[in-house]
DNA sequence: TTATAGATGTATCTCAAATACCACTTAATG
DNA sequence: CATTAAGTGGTATTTGAGATACATCTATAA
């Protein structure tokens, strides 16, 4: 049982762009993370698609935030990018190939225990998990200028 | 975001020894399931480790519960069989390579919702996923002659 | 006005981990 | 002692993460 690392990525790239609330490009991005780039666009087309970020292609363009960081909830967007009907061979009505569906109470435990994971996670908006910007920007400058830095620094600027 | 089939088949052996209430052989509960025997067998062996269930070698051997159905606790078993240090990258500190830990409250909202997950879990004992047990066995049964079922029908005896 | 640099966007390949399969060894019992 | 079942190690297969390469778009500088 993981978070898909998509997932991870997309809440890296909300917090990132809301701690800068600027626009930033992918390789800023994956540069400041030390991540794949081609990775990280994938789960940035996700993002845009579910219309939490915008797009801005060209020379001088980027990533930013489409909505405040106040209304972004965390719930959501885990709800959004997991494919949860695939939790377990039994959630998935296509590929179901359990012959006791309906005569074991497994599905509904672990529904019940995927909905409070969710309902947990719903409590939480973009802007709690960013209690200290200052903190946050001075980390990842930090990491940017350590050994085995990338060689782009656009965090510098 | 998936369990592991590992676990999935653990819990289908709990609750078919729980339901038959009498030992049985691997080869039995995989064809009961039409999965991979020898996968089977090696969750079977994790439950022995947890001492969950008991194995006999030999003739007339098999696995059979080694605890009360009323006693086996849902979430101690996914506990058990989950490795959520590695949920997310962030969560194992000997991987973690995350710059900005500490200064992002994702770790912190992920936990709590892990644990809401797991606490809901410890709502159920094996014997709460098995309401109707006549149900359960009259499914396996259907299913054992149902057109493409393997050449060992246990079941039935 | 046009070339180019800097950005998004996409198609495809590689690799690792989870899962399934196979062959064999060991143990117990009728 | 033959049979049935647990137990083990190694190998194939599948699937998704991640890497590579390339295509497309657009602001800006010459």
């Amino acid at each position: 049982m993981r978070l898909n690392l998509h997932t991870d990525y997309a809440l890296r790239i909300l917090m990132y762009l809301a701690t800068k609330s600027d626009q930033a490009s992918v390789d800023e991005i994956a540069g400041a993370f030390r991540i794949s780039r081609n990775h990280l666009m994938k789960v940035a087309r996700s993002l845009v698609e579910l219309q939490l970020i915008e797009a801005r292609r060209g020379r001088s363009g980027g990533f930013a935030l489409a909505v405040a960081p106040e209304a972004i909830n965390v719930g959501f967007v885990v709800r959004k990018l997991e494919s949860l009907e695939s939790f377990v061979e039994c959630f998935d009505r296509g590929s179901n190939n359990c012959p006791v569906a309906g005569a074991c109470g497994l599905q509904g435990a672990l529904n019940g225990a995927l909905a409070a994971f969710l309902d947990k996670l719903d409590e939480y908006m973009l802007s709690d998990l960013l209690p200290d910007r200052n903190r946050f920007l001075r980390q990842l400058k930090a990491f940017d200028q350590a050994p085995n830095s990338p060689k782009t620094s656009p965090i510098a600027a």
